[in-house]
DNA sequence: TTATTTTCTTGACATTTATCAAGTAGATTT
DNA sequence: AAATCTACTTGATAAATGTCAAGAAAATAA
């Protein structure tokens, strides 16, 4: 866990004194491959930090099961409408491989920023940050065709196309599994 | 100008020590119809909040020009990209009717966050509700027909089917005028 | 008010993507 | 390693939506 910090890994690390006060509220836990960390319906209380692994958000609803974000090293996952306004999530967490997490609760969160406005400043740097990205998801879904999708994926998360099931990034992209695979077949 | 503070209006303005502060940083200012606010490629350094009439953030790319938001009386409105990352925008920003504002600069805002920790954390809050409802703009994308976005905006946001052209409507929910057209004469 | 421009509607047709189905490949379990 | 299950690929077809075009309606300007 110390090695974590050393590597100052994610956004949320880089700032060296919200990475000792986490140090302090972080849990480490262990997740096996298929492992629900949050299942929808439920308020959801943590906040992962991921040290090893991919893990993926996403809902079922009728026969749909849709992935709306994944997250791999060094990044966070949460059912974020959840954590975010203590309500029932719509979302569930799910391991695709093993996982290596730090989980972080909600009420020790809190007690963080209300301990030093240090800590409300970053709350607030991050959730800016992710605002910006998710701008850019909806920008990205409503500009782009799916082949262009699949292209700005493949060049931002490389990666992830060896590490999980088609069919997700599929979902995650807005198509079928049958137009993900014509796509990359060329 | 004491008349909007007083119906405690926006989201932002619900907390009363909050409402105090912007009262002394905020500037009035008048829009007419069509006039830009602000031009994609610049840096936006002012955040409005409005007073009446109605705007609209779009990007134009070659030959496409897409709303991506639209606000109203008591709802804040800018080119979010640039006024949060201080870089240049993607987005305009458009007065679809004359419009009222209250703009509050880049700068008077982060002097007001410094000033005091709990603007600080109001800051971080506003931001909460805006990326959880963002959220839900890209889960209704990615899970409804055209037609059942067409009924959820419908419902969301009746008096904007009145008040902006159908077209921009319609490329805010990602689809074309002609299918929107479609879709409203049944 | 009239003239002009822009937006909206409607039809015909093209294109994209989804759906369904069947077979193949890959992964997991026994 | 064999058996089983799940995911992926590929083809045929259907459905949804986009594109283009022309006329009607509405908004704006003269």
């Amino acid at each position: 866990m110390e090695a974590l910090f050393k590597n100052n890994p994610t956004f949320l690390l880089q700032n060296p004194e919200m990475a000792m006060a986490f140090q302090e509220i972080a849990v480490y836990q262990e997740y096996d491959k298929h492992a629900i960390l949050h299942e929808c319906g439920k308020i959801c209380n943590h906040f992962y930090i991921i040290l090893s692994g991919v893990g993926r958000v996403f809902y079922h609803q009728e026969d749909k099961n849709i992935t709306c974000y994944f997250a791999s090293e060094q990044e966070s996952i949460t059912a974020i409408d959840s954590f975010l306004q203590r309500k029932k999530s719509k979302y569930s967490v799910e391991a695709l491989e093993d996982l290596k997490v730090l989980a972080i609760s909600h009420d020790d969160l809190e007690n963080l920023y209300k301990s030093n406005p240090k800590f409300e400043r970053f709350g607030r740097l991050f959730l800016q940050q992710a605002y910006v990205d998710l701008v850019e998801r909806i920008d990205d879904i409503q500009l782009n065709t799916t082949q262009e999708r699949y292209e700005i994926f493949l060049q931002k998360k490389p990666e992830l196309f060896n590490r999980v099931a088609s069919k997700h990034i599929a979902s995650y992209l807005g198509m079928t599994p049958e137009t993900f695979s014509r796509i990359r077949g060329k």
